[in-house]
DNA sequence: TAATTTTTGTACTATCTCGCATATAATAAG
DNA sequence: CTTATTATATGCGAGATAGTACAAAAATTA
């Protein structure tokens, strides 16, 4: 196959050859992953994400491809907000008991926001879609709930080497007792229970992860 | 509104006055529930359905009603069938350990079934569905969730009374982390991660919950 | 056998959906 | 100013979808 020797260059960074965009990407794909996040990849049409972004669907299609393709890069600004969002959280110096408090409920409230009422967590959302199947999608997603393993992971390990949990503390089965709080509150979260009903899910898993209070 | 005096006994028990049903309805529904619980709600076609029953649409709306209905249905179809199959495995006279084990290990199995892959919990599909914002699917799913919860609850308060828990063991937060064990197997079951990755999730909520093995 | 009741199968309608073709507009390069 | 290039807007078209109308079929009851 013979290579063309133009567009070795990223679309993004080939900006001033013809007409400008009306819009920022950036910011049109956050109203995208609002709608998806809310109702789906299935239940959401392109008229939806049309009318959220104000945008025509050739527009749409002319900056991020079909559906699938916004989709996934949907989700792919969701990853990287979170992360960024959280990072800090992890990196803080406070006692491991305070921090992971700390980190659960923001998770719980990011989970319990949106515009129309909770929307647990993006990643759980698109493990329990039907895109799943999708080997891209998969990957995504598998790499993100790894992610979250890891990072916990990571978190309790330094709170070891620290002093802050027992000699015989298992930090990669801690971290997967973390996640499996996050996913339980995404679930809880997005069956619209109530929050005064939930929070005590974040005192457990403080409890079950870093002992009774009074020590 | 003046009520007929009619169809005052439910359509199921009035078997007998024109043409007889050329399918039952409890295994039609069997077959819905495996359609649904695969792709959800939105991504499931009225004709896919109409594919795995072998009935035509107009057979479909004379027996459960519409999409919805027929949704609420094969849901409802899907607890009954869980609880009853887990019933024994609640009851049975093992140590707490053992019964935890075999609980848990179970339901992964489940998640991990199905004709196309695996498929998660229905619960928890239909708790990240968009069809949540249904007053009625919204009830049956926390009617659900709450049920979980109880049922571990029972199991570790009977086991605290009969010496297998700590006295001061909480059962009802034990029994939180539990269904938090089943939301995270579901979710990773549903994120097709292989088996041998899941399974050491079971290890980790026998150990948290009943203590290290050498006690 | 005739009348009644319920199910079944075909076909229909109205709507939604995705993706794209085409024409127009806006900007940079020559 | 002219040409090339990219974005926007209108709108088309093929196909899927939910729900229903209607007539034929199969059973019970009189």
């Amino acid at each position: 196959m013979v290579q063309k020797s133009t567009r070795l260059v990223p679309k993004a960074a080939s900006r001033g050859r013809g007409r400008p965009r009306a819009f920022e990407a950036d910011t049109a794909l956050g109203q995208a992953m609002d709608v998806f996040w809310s109702d789906g990849f299935a239940a959401t049409s392109l008229d939806d994400i049309s009318a959220a972004t104000g945008l025509n669907r050739p527009s749409l299609y002319g900056a991020f491809g079909d559906k699938r393709a916004l989709y996934l890069q949907a989700y792919g600004q969701y990853r990287k907000r979170v992360n960024e969002s959280f990072e800090p959280l992890f990196a803080a110096r406070e006692p491991l008991r305070v921090k992971l408090r700390r980190i659960l409920t923001a998770c719980l409230d990011l989970y319990l926001s949106g515009p129309n009422g909770p929307r647990g967590c993006f990643t759980v959302l698109s493990a329990a879609s039907e895109a799943i199947a999708d080997p891209d999608l998969h990957s995504l997603v598998s790499d993100a709930i790894d992610g979250t393993d890891r990072a916990f992971g990571r978190l309790f390990a330094d709170a070891r080497a620290a002093g802050e949990l027992p000699e015989d503390a298992d930090p990669r089965r801690l971290a997967r007792m973390a996640t499996a709080t996050l996913h339980t509150l995404s679930i809880r979260a997005r069956a619209r229970i109530p929050r005064a009903e939930i929070l005590p899910i974040v005192d457990d898993a403080v409890t079950t992860i870093c002992g009774a209070e009074s020590e």
